[in-house]
DNA sequence: CTGTCGTACTATGTCTGTCGTAGTATCTTT
DNA sequence: AAAGATACTACGACAGACATAGTACGACAG
């Protein structure tokens, strides 16, 4: 069975976090949840993974971090929300026309399964 | 202008290189020129990132080395070739399968440039 | 015949994203 | 009361890519 390797991916998982927090702030099990789900349960990202991008992009501008209770009551155990900053929305811009311009590129050394 | 990160195209060096000698059989600074034939100049090979990809697949045992003259001839200098081994064939196939399943659920991240 | 350019490598060490392993703690359900 | 889902943090290891540097041969110009 054809499995994704985390070099391939690499690079990636920042741009599959940043997609789900342009839609709305969110924490890391929801988001873990919801790019299985986005991606038909074909790709689980790992959650030293998805930590390990949270304190990359917090530390490089793209998301900001606050905490919340789940819901609006305040019952319940607190969470570290992300939300997406200007310089994310940027980034995440960026890495998409890379990602059209690396797919081009990498499809001329692709040959069509006979 | 957007450039093609080392994190993206990790993972892909080697599948460009076996889809080359998939061909025939071929040399590092050949191997590089065509790389960046085939890719439209988009994507240039460093050196060492090409040499440390031979070292590795030969001990993988996806290709073999063998030195020879540029010409017939044996004339000037010999060159270190590869070939790429049967397991190299079967290695290739898997990466292009694992291409397109990637390429598949990354694209379910991306938006279109509006 | 000397210097420069292109060719053809090798060696060494650093960086970074990913991941294995492990541990903590709260909340919910049984 | 125990189990399972949720919500993290810490630490270390690994591997591919790359920067830097150096060697060496051949061709060709001046």
């Amino acid at each position: 069975m054809v499995e994704i390797s985390s070099d391939v991916i690499r690079g990636y998982n920042d741009t599959m976090i940043l997609y789900i927090l342009r839609k709305a702030p969110s924490y890391g099990y929801e988001i873990s949840k919801q790019i299985k789900q986005l991606s038909d349960g074909k790709y689980v990202i790992k959650e030293t993974t998805l930590y390990s991008a949270f304190t990359r992009m917090e530390k490089n501008g793209y998301i900001e971090s606050f905490t919340a209770a789940p819901e609006a009551d305040g019952g319940g155990k607190r969470r570290t929300y992300y939300r997406i900053t200007g310089n994310g929305q940027q980034y995440y811009k960026e890495k998409c026309e890379e990602w059209n311009l690396t797919k081009e590129v990498v499809e001329h050394f692709i040959t069509a399964e006979e």
